[in-house]
Parts: structure tokens; C-alpha cells; sequence
DNA sequence: CGATTTTTTGAATCATATCAACGTACGTGG
DNA sequence: CCACGTACGTTGATATGATTCAAAAAATCG
């Protein structure tokens, strides 16, 4: 059941006491969520840091009336509105499953608590944010200083199997393009 | 010397320590930085979160010889390539004093020492990096969804200030537009 | 004040968006 | 199991916003 989890957090932390451990799984809950099922709606407070032991969601915000799709979230890592978490403000996108998922929830409180028991509890906080951090900080030099076509080519050398699961529309909106322009992009990198 | 840095630990953690502020103030060193002076080169390791007591710096990285500007730095907050100076490798960008600047370094085997010995510290350390994914956050949404126009309203907005501080062509290199771009944006608002 | 840097303006060009139509794949109910 | 409908992907034509290059105007600095 936690046994990927585990695996993360030993990985991110190898200093993980058996005790902060056992704090976490004590109150790790798990949920199934369904093809098309919302883990958090747009407005809503996300009280919970997601792991994602299968399944694929994504992110997205309505902007005149279209979806703009602000993330893709893939097995083994984790999913949320990490702003919204932070700050208990209404999150500013939904989540939704790709595909049928299988997560684990740990909430807001549990996560404070956890912070002020264990040191190491913070140290773990403090990665995760570091980690966040540095992901964005290569998603700003994506959008910032790469054409469409590079940000296309980096997304496929950094994770190529994402176009058997996700459609290439909402791929498109995330690389911040249209789908025509993902599409003959495609067209031109395969001739 | 460290009335504002103080101030900023302060407003950021109330239950900062005595004991930890004085391990701070025992290990920051005060500098002066001339215009034009660099705090980083593009490919050295960042050894140092600096903090600005006053001053005006950027950051840019080299592509195809022009300067792209990734960040633009006032007084009362950091200045740091953060990446680099979390996994000790190259950074990506330089960092140059735009008006004469003094700024308060914190070394990484300082912070580092501060965060084994107080937990305070390591809480600290997760409220910068959460800080800073928020800011990040912000960005990202500015670079994916606004439209050029809305960038600038933007930071005018968050930031009347800049505009007298920082020559137009670098605010346009930030925004991810070029400065003849920028230049007929603020004509076409005003008017 | 002159020299240099920065900003503005104009014209040509380019990348991507948009709109519309068509092709294809897929899953569902008959 | 096939047929139909819906969702997704592709292609073409046109529109749009921003880039680039060149040069003039304005601001800044020594």
C-alpha cells in the first residue's frame, strides 16, 4: 500500500526516522479515483498533498471558457494545489483523473503536525518545496526562453512515454500552443 | 546592519529564536557591490543566499549573445541563483549590480550548520523555498496564460516602482518580449 | 557639451492563432 | 459484432501579434 511512498520518501530522505515514519502512515489515507472523478475543484481549498500510486491526472484552469492546462501529474509523484494548500486560499485550477487513479492523502493538518513533532519532518517540508522550486524554475526557462518547438522537444527527451497517456490537445495547452501548432510540429520533426 | 534582515526573518518566522538570530548575525557578512559589478558568474556555484539592503540587481543568461534577463532584484529581499546553490552545481545565469548595492551573505555551509543545529532554522529554510515556489507559481501563469500587454499591466501593477529603477530593454527581456515590443505596448496604454 | 546608451518609430517578415473542414479512432448500444 | 456517434487529430487558408532590422529621436553620463 505505501510501499512506493516509502520508496519516495527514503529516496528525497534518507534520515527518515522509523518514528516520523510511522506518524505518516498512521494517517495516509487511500482513495480511488475514477476516470473523469474531480480530486479538487477550482474555488475549493486543497487540504491534502496527493501520491500517486497509479493512475494520471492533470490540472486546469477555465479561461474563457477553454481549459488551460496548468500540469500533468504522472504515477509516482505527487499531486496538488500547492499554492492553494499553502496558503488556504481557493486554488486557482481543477484536478481531474486521466485515468482510474489510485492516491494517497495526507492533509493539511496531519502535515503541520507532523512539522512541529519531528525535525525531520520539516526537513522533509523543506525538500519537497525545494524540489517544487526547481521544477518551476525549469518550467520558466521553458516558457520564457524556448520556442514552441523546444519546449515540445524537451518535454519529449524528459518524458517520452506521456503521449500514450495524455491527449495531445491538452499537451498542447500545457507546452502553452494550440493543438493545430502541436500538430504540425509533430509533423515536422517526423519528415 | 541587519535592521532589515531582521525585520524580514521576523515578519517571516515570529518564533525565530534569540539563540538561532544570534548564530545568524554571528556568520552574515556585509558587502558593497559597485554598479556593474557581478555577485555571480553564469557557470560558477552559488555559495550564498545574499540579502539586499539597497541596491538593484538582475540576472540574465547568454543566448545566441543577447542577454536574457531571468530576474530582477530590490532591496529588502534576496538575491540568490537558488538552483545552483541548492545542488551546488553551475548556475545558469549571472548576477550584476544595476545601481551601487549592499547586500548581506549567508554561505551554504552556514545555512546548512543552521539548519542541523536549530529546528527553527530548518522551518526557515521551507518557508523561503515555499516563498519562492509561490513567486514561481505567479510567473508561470504570467509566462502561460497572459498575453504580452498583460505581463506588463501586470508587474506596473505589483511593481509601480521599476520602471524608474530598471532601463526599459532589460523590464522587455524579463517579460519575455522585445523592447521594440514594449515600447508600443506602453504607447498604445497610454494614450 | 559631446558621446554613448536607451527608447521610439517604421517596414518587412515570421510564427502561431484562429476558423473551418475533413479524416480517423474509439467505445457503446443496438 | 457491426454501425454509428462523439472525441481527437490533421490540414488548409487567413488573420494577428510580435520579431527583426534600420534609423531617428530622446535621455543620460562623464
Amino acid at each position: 500500500m505505501f510501499d512506493q511512498i516509502h520508496q519516495y520518501y527514503k529516496n528525497l530522505l534518507p534520515e527518515l526516522t522509523d518514528e516520523a515514519w510511522a506518524y505518516c502512515t498512521e494517517r495516509f489515507t487511500v482513495r480511488s479515483v475514477k476516470k473523469g472523478e474531480f480530486l479538487l475543484r477550482e474555488g475549493e481549498i486543497c487540504r491534502y498533498v496527493s501520491f500517486i500510486n497509479s493512475g494520471t491526472l492533470y490540472g486546469y484552469r477555465l479561461e474563457e471558457g477553454k481549459e488551460t492546462v496548468v500540469g500533468i501529474f504522472l504515477e509516482n509523484s505527487y499531486v496538488s494545489e500547492y499554492a492553494s494548500f499553502l496558503q488556504r486560499k481557493p486554488s486557482t485550477f481543477s484536478i481531474v483523473a486521466l485515468e482510474d487513479a489510485e492516491i494517497v492523502d495526507f492533509s493539511y493538518d496531519d502535515i503541520q503536525n507532523g512539522y512541529n513533532q519531528f525535525k525531520v519532518m520539516e526537513r522533509f517540508g523543506r525538500y519537497i518545496a525545494e524540489y517544487l522550486f526547481m521544477s518551476f524554475d525549469e518550467r520558466i526557462y521553458s516558457l520564457h526562453s524556448l520556442s514552441a518547438e523546444q519546449r515540445y522537444q524537451n518535454l519529449v527527451n524528459t518524458n517520452p512515454t506521456i503521449f500514450q497517456r495524455v491527449p495531445q490537445y491538452l499537451i498542447a495547452s500545457y507546452l502553452g500552443i494550440s493543438p493545430e501548432a502541436l500538430s504540425r510540429i509533430r509533423k515536422r520533426l517526423s519528415s
